[in-house]
DNA sequence: AATGAATGAGCTTTCATTCAT
DNA sequence: TATGAATGAAAGCTCATTCAT
């Protein structure tokens, strides 16, 4: 109530807003970005109300739980262009960072193409990522090795996050694999024919 | 009672298993295939028992909804094979004919990738198609037009499945052509230094 | 639709009838007296519609499916009056049938005492058997065998049908074994105290 | 937030907790046992989810609603056995306690005599009162005032739970007079020739 | 600010019963 | 008269979300 209490308050929030970030992002391992609200609550020890307090959308907490990595993955982007030898080597070092981001996280993959109550997600998201994404592929670009033109960066890691959905349920889809040929795709001029 | 009795009723009961999978597909598209069954029976005009006296399990009526499209896809690979210049250009016909069949089809391919409760549904795709694309990959493998002899059928297809997750929500994302990249990217020989 | 169309329906219809006794006593002896009656009707190879226009409620089902036992049980008490050496012997054997009876109907005791939905039943039963128990009770009484004149033969036999609702379920419990002792109670004199 | 935080808040919980017992004991009594979780919940003025939190299955509620009268019920046997002249009175004496438990609550007899998804409630019941029977039946077995020894705790009181059923409803109906002559019939040596 | 009890909408599924054919 | 498709009322159960304490 005095000068000294709002430090101490202000203490208790923080830890319990750490807690419930890495609640949520044990419990979304296991079930998925939809898992009840209930569990996350459950495991970081603390009402239910209080996750509402914090995060007052679903999405506000993927967002916040998954902030740290899309940073990292986000600065990534520029060191790659100037540590590999070609720009195609960095936008393929990235893409796999990128993967390996969506297919730890089960379920964050889905959830960004749902749109569907996840527009605060999907936005963040998007609105970091792109314009890293967009830099790799104009130098690819530039430097020849990416051959179509017509790729816009929103629509590649679009269908990175879709091919990566699923990733780990199914020993027989090898993401990682799928989002290599995709890149690799890129490289190949369009067809005289057009594509259809 | 007769030998025309039974055909009378029949017809009824056709006529409204028609309504039923009509609704089924048009509320499948506005609210995804998990839909409410009430939905579907009130957009049908008919009490929800007979939802489930026509299609005991979700899985039954998703089946049943789409089944003229799965088979016809079907049976377009053969004769894609027979018609089309090269087996490269007829996988890559066949493809965009899954791909139609996905998009036009609202939360299908997502459903297609859940297998979460989806078994049946997704056991009946795959055992209709996966033959049927298995055959013109290899051709295409045989040919030399795909370079990749790594990539199996089924994960093919559900890379093609999971692109098309979204398709139509955002006029930013054309599923079709990142398909087309995806199959491009089959004709590229994997780096010697390995995806990754 | 002529004159001699008439037998044949008839004869049909009492097939019908015939069938839907077997299937229902089938049924009610796995299922229960409560069980579905599309299950019954399935079981006779009839439609659902034809069991209610032979038995508009259960409870008509279920007294027809008992009629001939009920019958028989009630022809059964003067003939033992006849046989055996005392009345009370009579009434022991008597007793012994009802419960051969009611055992083997498995739920039949219980839904003789629920009243709730089977007053039909209730009444048939009632008003068949009830006559006939009160002459072995009066016999047995004037006989000097019975010692409780305040037992009516409405309460015995009730209580003889509820100490058997469940025989058969639990091996600890003998449904036959109490109903004796029940008969035995009757040749005990009330205690000086009352029974309260 | 101090130690007088958590009491107010147990209080209200302990309120609601009661005006749900209430709600259900008087839901059962019209109802009976398998009364609509909707109904209790209603008549206690709570949601059903709140039904739900406190006893999360229906065995819970019905245990919670009648544990105090089981535990008098199981407390006052040892009692009576010290109290009564003999012991076959205490017997009497605990048994008109019993059915003054079961009559009272109507559609609780027969519960017990389901067992089908019941058996938490049976198995409650009967571990708790059993042992006291047998201890009841034991020493009036040692005085020779029962001369049945083939009677145990557990069909004695199943039966006596029978012979409830049903009691209130039908005014010719005396369950107390029943169990009483049941119970006398316990002192009446079974005939040479046997039950039957 | 935190708690977690309470709410109640919403979903699935089952059957008794009706009624068009 | 027989059929069985259709109906729709129930009922159970699960959370997301609110709000009194």
């Amino acid at each position: 109530m005095s000068s000294d209490g709002e430090p101490r308050r202000r203490a208790d929030v923080r830890r319990n807003e750490k807690a419930l970030l890495d609640a949520a992002a044990a419990v979304f391992v296991v079930s998925g970005i939809d898992a009840p609200v209930r569990d996350i609550a459950a495991r970081a020890g603390v009402g239910v109300g209080t996750v509402y307090r914090h995060f007052p959308s679903r999405a506000d907490l993927v967002v916040a739980v998954y902030r740290h990595q899309v940073e990292a993955c986000a600065q990534a982007g520029p060191e790659y262009l100037e540590s590999e030898s070609t720009p195609y080597a960095a936008l393929l070092r990235w893409v796999d960072d990128f993967v390996d981001f969506l297919v730890t996280k089960h379920g964050l993959a889905g959830a960004l193409s749902q749109g569907e109550g996840f527009a605060a997600l999907h936005t963040y998201f998007l609105d970091r990522l792109v314009p890293v994404c967009a830099d790799l592929l104009a130098a690819a670009r530039a430097s020849g090795e990416v051959a179509r033109p017509d790729v816009e960066a929103l629509e590649f890691m679009r269908a990175i996050g879709n091919l990566c959905i699923g990733a780990g349920e199914d020993k027989r889809y090898d993401a990682r694999k799928m989002v290599a040929i995709l890149a690799g795709g890129l490289t190949v001029r369009r067809a005289a024919s057009g594509d259809r």
